[in-house]
DNA sequence: CATTTTTCATTTGTCTTACATTTTAATGTC
DNA sequence: GACATTAAAATGTAAGACAAATGAAAAATG
């Protein structure tokens, strides 16, 4: 074996772990201000630009924001769901197209994540979101759509479904799941009949959710994920290497 | 309004931006070595140190590693599930503590994520991930575990849940939403009579999966959240300051 | 010739110093 | 008192230098 796990990190990364975990466990709050640069520099007893990188390490994970001026510098950020979000996306679809993940896992994971939502939705769903999805659904029906914009429109109608959840920790953790899926949509050239069977399937969602009927949603994205997984199937057996 | 969306970022900012989406892109292949800071810093006009900083927030991502010596630079990193799992983990958890989300709703979606799950996981289930959730059904019911630790025990034990369904997407997905909910767990004062009711539901939940029972399982869950909903309303009624 | 050692060039890691820019607060003037 | 000016503090950026690591080429050795 190696050394397991013991590598000496670079002094920008020792110094941006203990301030993260400040932050993590509390001694540092929210809006609280760091010490400045050179102050920091001193207490660690680095130089400023290695200080400088450590603070920007934690900036890309959005963990503080820095603010010029003489009342300015480092302050620990409220994580927001909002700032989150492309983060999570980045990583997911990272994450998916990287490690050759095969269409079949990433699409069973996100209509297994999805019909978790659906009870939810059926309780909850605000005339707001009902709106959203139909106009996505009208859209998804005209013709002349590219296959990229008929795959943004079905993601955007997922993510009207997630939301209507009412339940901001499953949007945060869907985004993700349902983001990242995009590009592997997106290598699927989609028949007239292929859309039509889908439109179908989300205006069968769509309705389900506006009457508040759990089960029939449930049965309606069950149908649409076979569908979907059977449309990889085809596209498969045309194409096999689309999967790599 | 605001300028909107538009304020100038920081150098360093905008370059790691950029090389960001080349990676995200695909126009920046996984293992490929990036040309050198010198080199990096003619190209962008800037200095090396601008350029080491956006390198450095490329590395707190995971999108790059670097490595010192002739041959040596910056190399898009292969992003592993493995390296994103902490990042999931320190998002969720500072998301959850600092947006005062309700235990509910950290709840709620914690538990809905999981019965997404558990069809998959009565399929796929391996005797590894039996034995695992077994063994921290037992050590749940040991005397004298603090609360902290049966809390630990229980997140392990949804984790091998989770890890049953033996969908890696589903798994990255769903350990940000597992562990965040720790902290707020660990909160929670247990009785012996608690823990006996959450163990008879964890046992239920491991015979359900072993027998291939979905719908057992699905239902053995369902009495689970229900009983953590009511624990922590008895909570919030003792103690109101908890939640936020 | 094969092998080992040495040297060396390349690249990141770190430090030092300096200056530019931004922002607030204090100061001074009318 | 209101407004313009100045000063101070902090981050943003630049430039140059040296240390340390690393692999490859060159040299020495058997």
């Amino acid at each position: 074996m190696k050394n397991d796990k013991k590598k000496p990190a670079d002094l920008s990364a020792q110094i941006a772990a203990q301030i993260r975990d400040a932050i993590v466990s509390g001694a540092l709050i929210v809006d609280e201000r760091l010490p400045s640069e050179a102050e920091l520099s001193e207490q660690f007893s680095v130089s400023r630009p290695t200080v400088r990188e450590a603070l920007k390490r934690l900036a890309a994970q959005s963990l503080i924001r820095t603010q010029r001026g003489a009342t300015g510098g480092a302050f620990v950020n409220r994580l927001s769901f909002e700032d989150a979000y492309p983060q999570q996306i980045t990583t997911s679809t990272l994450l998916l197209s990287m490690n050759a993940v095969s269409f079949d896992t990433a699409c069973e994971a996100r209509y297994a994540l999805e019909r978790a939502c659906a009870p939810l939705a059926a309780g909850r769903r605000s005339a707001d979101h009902l709106a959203t999805m139909r106009a996505e659904i009208h859209r998804q029906g005209q013709p002349g759509l590219t296959d990229e914009a008929f795959c943004a429109s079905d993601v955007a109608f997922h993510r009207a479904l997630v939301d209507a959840a009412g339940n901001p920790v499953l949007s945060y953790q869907l985004a993700g799941a349902v983001e990242a899926m995009q590009p592997l949509m997106n290598m699927i050239t989609f028949t007239a009949r292929d859309r039509a069977q889908i439109i179908a399937r989300h205006t069968g969602i769509a309705d389900a959710l506006e009457e508040g009927n759990a089960v029939r949603a449930d049965a309606e994205l069950d149908a649409l994920a076979s569908y979907t997984a059977e449309l990889a199937k085809d596209l498969l057996a045309k194409r096999p290497k689309a999967s790599r």
